[in-house]
DNA sequence: CTTGACCCTATAGTCAACTATAGGGTTTAG
DNA sequence: CTAAACCCTATAGTTGACTATAGGGTCAAG
């Protein structure tokens, strides 16, 4: 990709979209890029290589947001790595305790699939709504963010 | 509880609130209760059982589309365990595939922290944007959902 | 008879990261 | 010269499960 190019030719290079691109921009994840006399965009490779770095960056799940404080960082002269690393550090902590929950989880769904076949299709005594999830203990996680009150 | 409750109590009974409950029944996951002369609506102790079921489910990480469906079975009269059951068995491969995920992310994410450990602050070459974040290989997965296009 | 706790409806906002739509202007190939 | 393929802005919609707000009515205690 050469200097000059235009938002369409941005985004087939880099595997995006247009209307994502403008988004970023919105966001403030991009710089406003030059204009044409005609008002259409005209992008550097330096675009190019910031697309890629967010898309590294959500590939290690960095939030937009995230991304965009280590790009104010990175372009504020400071390397952000010693920043990056405590975020990466928090990453692991979260991944560690939903690999924690998941497997508890687990646990749970085989416990219940295991019983399922002991009682075949029980005519559903009157009280139960489902017999086979009720008999699943609520200690089970909610999904991420579900909060009680 | 006993029958007549307004809504707050049940909504104390079952840890929710009062907006959620009527959520639900916009849903259609509660059936309209009964209303007193000045419109407020009146609960038996099933809205409670049928509350504590949602719970329940959720726990099961089932959406609230899927319990809608659930109680729907349920209340047609036939025991929705063999649906239900199909539907623990979908959820328990995908829980697999989230672990597979995860736990391939946490060896990526191991990998960069203790490579980080070794270029302490390396004062950023000039092209990278944070050579931290770059070295994680792009194979990583992203959040579920997430499409590439 | 007023204060406060409760209840009602309807509508809009939250989060994240887009995606889509309406309603236009520009550029290039034939 | 026209039609396709591109570009622009501004605004609204998507998903899921709520949560909040506005603007009112009801009920029991003091």
């Amino acid at each position: 990709m050469k200097d000059g190019t235009r938002i369409g030719e941005l985004a087939r290079a880099a595997g995006s979209t247009v209307q994502t691109i403008r988004y970023y921009e919105r966001l403030g994840l991009l710089p406003s890029p030059a204009r044409s006399a005609s008002g259409y965009r005209l992008y550097t490779r330096e675009a190019l290589e910031r697309l890629r770095f967010i898309r590294q960056a959500q590939a290690a799940r960095f939030r937009l947001e995230e991304i965009k404080e280590i790009l104010r960082l990175r372009y504020a002269g400071r390397s952000p790595c010693d920043c990056v690393r405590k975020m990466l550090e928090q990453r692991l902590e979260e991944v560690e305790r939903e690999l924690a929950d998941l497997a508890r989880f687990r646990r749970v769904l085989r416990r219940v699939l295991n019983r399922s076949q002991q009682l075949p299709r029980l005519p559903h005594s009157a009280s139960a709504i489902c017999p086979l999830i009720e008999t699943i203990p609520s200690t089970g996680r909610k999904a991420k963010g579900g909060k009680n009150k």
